[in-house]
DNA sequence: GCTCGTTACGTTGATCGTAAGTATC
DNA sequence: GATACTTACGATCAACGTAACGAGC
């Protein structure tokens, strides 16, 4: 089980068809397919019920999306987070002269004051 | 960023080096040290303080570290799950015949229950 | 016959190990 | 010289695309 699986996972749920989430994530419906087919294989559960023009979602599926969806939330948050650390190392001199700082993104990280303190205790880390 | 970087910077971050981390997921040292710089260059962070003898922890690590603790409980708590529900469904059989079948495991499911509503409801999803 | 999913197969890229290099103690 | 990390390079496996196939409308 890994990130790219749960992503293609997550978005044939919400497509509700393998042909659209390939679509929407640039692949091809084959690849999508398979990964499907592999999540099954390494869970040892059916995810989908293969209706004629429709997939349902089995129990396994259900609670694996659930999952997936709070994986993927987190994955994303965190990645956020880190980027704004990033942005931050970059734009170092500038946080010291600048108040503006805090409304350059739309969303600040809950760690922003954090991280000053800490850039203030320890500069040569950055 | 995927799970298997998540997996390996946290094994690093506890173990304290790279060498022992790589002991305890059988690889070899140079793996684990490419992995991490691979990390660092996606993120653009420095994620370890390369001291002699010492790997320490810079702020964007132990904020990645926080959140990669996170995300692993969550994979490894939706693997576990997924894993009641195969064995479950290979156990079918016994579930309606036994009251033990709740006690197998050391860590229930919450879903447990909900599981088995669904079961009755809809037999032929498994 | 069109749409959707599956199966088969070849190519490319990621992942890992071995070997060699650098630095600190 | 022993230990720990990095760099370089080659081999293996995973991921993806193309092509062909099967099923339902």
């Amino acid at each position: 089980m890994n990130l790219r699986q749960l992503k293609i996972f997550l978005t044939v749920c919400e497509s509700g068809s393998m042909s659209k989430a390939a679509k929407k994530l640039y692949m091809t419906q084959p690849s999508i397919s398979q990964t499907i087919s592999e999540l099954e294989q390494e869970l040892n559960v059916k995810l989908f019920e293969r209706m004629s023009k429709k997939l349902l979602l089995t129990y396994a599926g259900e609670v694996l999306k659930e999952y997936a969806k709070r994986i993927s939330s987190l994955v994303e948050e965190a990645q956020s987070t880190l980027l704004d650390i990033s942005n931050l190392k970059a734009g170092k001199l500038r946080i010291g002269a600048s108040t503006t700082v805090g409304n350059k993104d739309k969303y600040p990280s809950p760690l922003f004051n954090e991280f000053l303190s800490y850039l203030k205790e320890f500069p040569s880390q950055f």
